[in-house]
DNA sequence: TAGATTGTTAATCGATTAACAATC
DNA sequence: TAGATTGTTAATCGATTAACAATC
C-alpha cells in the first residue's frame, strides 16, 4: 500500500538513542548538526547515521546538515511518541513501583491507566495517583477499558498466566521485566523484554573476558577516530 | 598467549539466555538436550547454538547431544558467575532499591558491598542489611576497599561526575541505569547500559510500525519452524 | 552396526562502511 | 561560484544458516 520499506531491528534500536542525543542538542540551543559531528558525539559513524535516517526519508539538506528541532520532531513521529497508547502495569512490588516512578510514560508514547497486584497488602493503596487494583479483576477491566499495552513486573510464575489473559483481551504490546521470554508466543503482538539478570551476567562476562586475555570484540565495530582518508572523516 | 579466539558481542549477548534456558531444563530434571530441541524451545536455530557454544569449546557429544548440568556449569564458568566481583551501588532511590531487591547479585557474579546516596533523608537508613553511606565519602571508601564494579542508579546530572570518581579509583565495570551513555569514556572499562526510556520507545516504535503497514523486520531472522529440508530441522 | 548429533567448513544473507554524484 | 554535506549506490565485512564429514 505505502512505500513499506522494511526497517531492520538494528536500525530501530538505534532510533531512541538518536532521539536522546538530538533532544539534548536541541535543549542546549543547537539548531544544526551534520552527520559527521553527530557521529563523533555518539561514537558511531556518519555513514550509518545517514543510512539510518534515510530509511524514513530525506531529513537533511546538502551542504547544511540536519535541522535539529525538525529532526527531533521527525524522530518523535517515527517512534510514535505522540501515540498515547493506553497501558496497564502488572505487579506493584519494588520493581513495578520503580518503573512507575522512574520512567516518563507520557513522553514516550504511553498513558498508564491502571495498576494491578495480587498482594492484599498492596491492593487498594495509592501509587502515583492510581489505586492498585486486584489482579483478579484484570480480565473484567481489560474487556471494558481495552488497554493496548501492558508492563509486566511480575514474578515468572504468574507472568505467563497473566500475559495470556492480557493477550486474550486484545493487548498487543508487552514491556516485559519478568524472567521469561514473552516474544515467542502471540505472533501478532510486539514485545520488548528487559532482562536485568541477563544484563548483569553480560557485564560479568565482559569483565571476566577483559581480565583474561580471551577478548570480546568491542561492540559492533570499533569506531576509528580520525584514522580514515574518506570525506566523511575530514 | 592462550587460544584467544575473538568472541563477538552478538554471541556474548546470547549466552545469558542459553544459561537461563539450560538452568530451567536442569531444574526440571532434564539431563540431556540436543541443539535441535534447545533451538525449538528458544526460538533460535540449532546451527547457531552449535556455532555459539563452539566458540568456547566442544561441550557436546556426537550422537548424544549436550549434557545439561555439565553445559550449565560450563556456561556459568564462561560467564564468570563465580567471580564474586565486589560492587557498590550508587543511588538508593526507587530504582536503586528495586534493583537491589529484584536482582540476585550473588548468583550473577557480584558481591554488593556498599550503597551510597546524596539525600540526607536516605543516608544512614538500612537497605538490604547495608547502611546507606554518604556519597561524599565515596572516594575515600573506594580507595580503601577497591570495589571492582559499580551500579549507577543516579540522575543523569550526578551520574557522570560520580562515574569519573569511580573510574579514578579503579572501578572497571559499570552497570549503568542513568540516562546517559557511559560506554565511550574509559576505554579500559566495560559497561552495560540499561536504558529503560530507550527500551520503552523501542516498544512504542514497534507498536506504531505494526499498526501502520510500514513493517519492521522481525528480530534477527524469523525462525522458520519446520520449513526446511536440512538435517537440522528433521 | 546403524542412527543420531555434534564440530566445523562453506554458502548465504544482512548490516556497516566507503565513495561519490547531486545539490544546497 | 566554491565549499560543504547530503542521499544513495557499491564494496566490504561480519553474522547466520546450510551442509556434511567425523564420531559417539
Amino acid at each position: 500500500m505505502s512505500k513499506s520499506k522494511k526497517i531492520s531491528m538494528s536500525v530501530v534500536r538505534r532510533l531512541p538513542r538518536y532521539y536522546r542525543f538530538l533532544l539534548e542538542l536541541k535543549n542546549s540551543g543547537v539548531y544544526r548538526v551534520s552527520s559527521q559531528v553527530l557521529a563523533e558525539k555518539m561514537g558511531s559513524s556518519a555513514s550509518q547515521i545517514r543510512q539510518d535516517l534515510n530509511c524514513f526519508g530525506g531529513f537533511g539538506q546538502q551542504g547544511y546538515g540536519y535541522d535539529v528541532p525538525k529532526l527531533c520532531d521527525e524522530l518523535s513521529s517515527i517512534l510514535g511518541l505522540d501515540s498515547h497508547y493506553s497501558a496497564v502495569l502488572l505487579g506493584a512490588g519494588n520493581l513495578g513501583r520503580a518503573v512507575l516512578n522512574h520512567v516518563d510514560f507520557a513522553s514516550r508514547g504511553f498513558r498508564l491507566t491502571a495498576v494491578f497486584d495480587s498482594n492484599p497488602a498492596i491492593i487498594g493503596t495509592l501509587i502515583n495517583g492510581m489505586t492498585v487494583l486486584d489482579v483478579s479483576t484484570l480480565e473484567e477491566y481489560c474487556l471494558s477499558e481495552k488497554p493496548q499495552a501492558a508492563v509486566l513486573c511480575l514474578p515468572k510464575e504468574s507472568a505467563e498466566q497473566v500475559a495470556d489473559i492480557l493477550y486474550g483481551c486484545g493487548v498487543r504490546g508487552f514491556w516485559n521485566f519478568s524472567h521469561y521470554d514473552i516474544s515467542m508466543k502471540y505472533s501478532d503482538a510486539v514485545s520488548e523484554n528487559v532482562h536485568l539478570n541477563d544484563s548483569l551476567m553480560t557485564l560479568c562476562c565482559c569483565m571476566t573476558a577483559s581480565n583474561e586475555d580471551s577478548q570480546i570484540k568491542p561492540n559492533p565495530v570499533k569506531h576509528r577516530r580520525g584514522a580514515s582518508k574518506t570525506k566523511d572523516k575530514a
